[in-house]
DNA sequence: GCTTATCTGCTTGTCTGACAACTTGGCGCA
DNA sequence: TGCGCCAAGTTGTCAGACAAGCAGATAAGC
């Protein structure tokens, strides 16, 4: 994308059609099963060409919210809406889902990763960590921004596991956070020792997976993940069991 | 749906067209931010139209691969394909991904997300349990089918989180594994007890969270998806440290 | 000579019309 | 009653036209 496209453009009619009758899966106006109206009666009720209900309707079968009969119509798929797993951008993200959200469900998952993988690593595995924490020992020397082997470092954990899923799982999570791992790893993180105190943290969970030790790996990362929440100011709460929460 | 519908349609060319240019990405052919070919372009080479192409391109900004500017073409997106976590179906299922991947995957998840419930559940989320662990119990003693019973107390505890991210997670999941629920708790699951079994289980998760008692809810949920996946016949070999393992 | 405005060619976004392929229901016939 | 045919309706694809946006080249103005 060209460097200037800073300004938003407006959105086009296929897709404001697609939100559109998403909506109405989504306030069941429409259930899973029913059959949607035709491409003639969405045309004539939102005022638009055919061809861009067709686009609309591509985008929701990529979505998976419709299916598609030639001849037939679209209907509303089974499990409409949970095909996929997504996380919405921070400024779009959805009522009640922040970063802390995202570092609570990154603590509990990773946790259970670096489990696993003590359990499964192998020598080719504690290679490549070495590897990573070899480069980011370098780039805190030299105070070089290094987020993304900071994220490689935790993909090549997942990795360890030897479950492609899990290791996908945590590349899509580095993909959602990326943001979140540049100010630890910039000049500013430097000085704070955010970097530094990131690397150790890293270190123990090394050991520990390296060590075969599943119960030391998940306190590390679990350390790992609440110490990195705080480094950005996400504060969790926990609070009373038998109180009743405010969900914001 | 109808009923009916049991044979697989041909693929569209749309969507034939739309795994072209993803795979185009995914083999590193057009890189994140690269320009793809016009429209024309795509037009002339895969020998469409342009309805065609125009659908393709619709599918793929859906899925986050893609994304167009009006006068200018279509770019590969930033984080192309990692915008969405999915599981694909059996059928379709990625190489190295079945359903015991799942589990485990499950498996880690779902013993943290109890953790986390028996720190923060309230009053209204063990009700809730508790109502559901009735019907269940009602299920069980009538032979019927409970999967979505099943189901629904999983989402409660994810939801006795107060994290609606990982409440939408869990409800994510439990689309993607609805079937491999349902031969627990038909005829021949009941005859053969594993839909008592797993009424037991959820029972043990229900008492730990009850009692506020962390760690006995993680190990509660870690036995509970242990036993369920044996129950589908799933055996997760773990493998001595150290030695190198092969990935199917 | 430098800056601004205009023009041109190209590209995506939308609309329209036509035909192909599929689906279902109704009707006629054996 | 079952089978075949037909008609009407719906999605899938193609083709053409125009609108809107974009970037680069050129011309005009200072």
């Amino acid at each position: 994308m060209p460097e200037c496209a800073h300004l938003p453009r407006p959105l086009r009619l296929a897709d404001t059609l697609s939100r559109s009758l998403q909506d109405w899966v989504k306030q069941g106006r429409l259930a899973e099963g029913d059959r949607l109206p035709t491409e003639k009666q969405l045309c004539e009720r939102f005022g638009v060409s055919r061809a861009v209900v067709r686009e609309a309707i591509a985008r929701l079968q990529a979505d998976g919210y419709v299916e598609t009969r030639q001849g037939l119509g679209a209907f509303v798929a089974a499990g409409a809406g949970v095909s996929r797993f997504r996380i919405d951008r921070p400024d779009g993200m959805a009522a009640g889902e922040g970063l802390r959200e995202v570092f609570e469900l990154r603590q509990l998952m990773e946790s259970g990763i670096a489990e696993l993988a003590a359990a499964r690593r192998t020598d080719g595995d504690l290679s490549l960590l070495r590897d990573l924490l070899t480069q980011m020992e370098i780039a805190l020397a030299e105070r070089q921004q290094a987020s993304e082997l900071d994220d490689a470092f935790h993909r090549a954990i997942a990795a360890a596991t030897g479950n492609p899923l899990v290791a996908r799982f945590m590349e899509f999570m580095g993909a959602q956070i990326h943001g979140s791992r540049v100010p630890t790893w910039d000049a500013q993180g430097h000085q704070r020792g955010l970097a530094a105190a990131a690397h150790e943290e890293h270190l123990a969970m090394y050991r520990a997976i390296a060590a075969g030790d599943a119960s030391a790996a998940r306190r590390a990362a679990a350390g790992h993940l609440q110490a990195a929440a705080e480094r950005l100011g996400l504060v969790s709460v926990d609070r009373e069991p038998g109180t009743d929460r405010r969900r914001a």
